[in-house]
DNA sequence: CTATGTTTGCGTATGATTTACACATAATAT
DNA sequence: ATATTATGTGTAAATCATACGCAAACATAG
């Protein structure tokens, strides 16, 4: 039996980083092709030899420099069928975290220019990538509550204040501060550093550090996190 | 600039059934080809004017006949670079549930045989199926605990009893049934109706039915079940 | 027709977790 | 010095989860 079909696979990344207690997006913004100047997630084709985890981080590597520090293969976006009058596109979307000590973009070719975009304030986008950063959002909200990945998200050693602050300001609530802290620190799976923060005003912080093999053994047992704040 | 992709794409449904207080799965004997005889999940190609939804749909229909009353995508399975050697495949795998009352399935082309599976007695499985019968397994089990779609493999009216089953026999644990049966309820999305079942023997217990219309305003309001049992 | 077994339906006591809120501490700024 | 700011710890009340007891309504056996 003999198969015609005419689609092509891509792969998007939708990459959110956080600073300056703000959370932002990684867009890239094409400098040839008929999208010239519009801005779009990070993505390509996939390759025939690449599986699509590959595909993603070799574009990320392409476009922009950044090694994330998270990866998740988040939907696939496939009706939106005449996007391309030459071939129908699917899209294979991937959820990405960078920590923030690496927030640089730097494109490895010329032919796109990467920036950091705050999710308040995204310009217009190609395609549906608009509709694609929705649906990674309410991903990013949702696993915030259950796993720990706001660690990925800051660097390897921060305040409590900051982690507090990442969650107030991505899950858009206000979080009584004792309570977040004593709930974290139940976990076990973040530790004390010896360091502490010299801030502007007010008594000096703990910087904390996340504690990545005890929480993979709490995985192992089948443990979840339960955030939960009113 | 040209893109040379050699790939195709496809759609696998894993439909769950539950009945005689098991779960089972929807797979289907290939008739010809190089897989003629072994088992397999129900799919197919996408076609280039359809979304991959309707493609789901379509091979349902076609290869079982059958309506099922809840699907959603549940991932992209694009690592198996060499299945094929003509070209590669990569699958939109979706999760199904089928309501016990329709059960029943009657292929329309008599090129493959359809059949009910429990998931406990998998017969060996074409390509990667069973691979992808374990990860909509594992959603199946955690999405139970967070919401209502249980009521997707039982009949319109069903027995608490045979509730409490399906919970028992999904989740691989032990349930307090009165303690269950507060909870559920505590959600207000089912609703007891006038009808009583004949048993053998017992009690006779009431029949209960899902309000859709009600979960559909809970979910909207941002609410989520959390059935958890020791 | 009574006794026994079976399944349903409801209730309550206990313990665990969540939530709300108060105050001491250690730095900087004035 | 004193005010200001942010950190770190504690505790009481309310809510929720868990464990378990018991009566009601049927079938069946003797």
């Amino acid at each position: 039996m003999e198969i015609v079909q005419n689609i092509k696979v891509a792969v998007d990344a939708i990459v959110f980083g956080y600073s300056h207690n703000q959370l932002h997006i990684l867009l890239i913004k094409q400098k040839f092709g008929e999208l010239k100047n519009q801005w779009a997630l990070v993505g390509g084709f996939v390759k025939d030899s690449e599986t699509l985890q590959d595909a993603v981080n070799r574009e990320l590597q392409e476009e922009t420099g950044i090694e994330v520090s998270y990866l998740e293969q988040l939907y696939t976006f496939g009706d939106n069928i005449h996007r391309d009058p030459r071939f129908r596109v699917i899209t294979v979307a991937y959820f990405a975290l960078v920590n923030s000590t690496t927030l640089t973009p730097t494109p490895n070719t010329d032919a796109e220019e990467a920036q950091w975009f705050s999710i308040k304030n995204l310009p217009p986008l190609a395609f549906d990538h608009k509709e694609i950063i929705d649906v990674a959002y309410k991903r990013l909200q949702n696993k915030l509550t259950y796993q720990p990945i706001g660690f990925d998200l800051l660097p390897q050693e921060f305040l409590f204040s900051d982690l507090e602050n990442l969650y107030c300001t991505i899950l858009e609530k206000e979080i009584d501060r004792r309570n977040f802290r004593k709930k974290i620190l139940s976990f076990g799976v973040i530790e004390e550093t010896e360091i502490f923060s010299s801030k502007k005003s007010g008594r000096p912080a703990k910087l904390f550090k996340f504690n990545y093999q005890k929480y993979k053994d709490l995985i192992k047992e089948g443990f979840l996190f339960e955030i939960k704040f009113a």
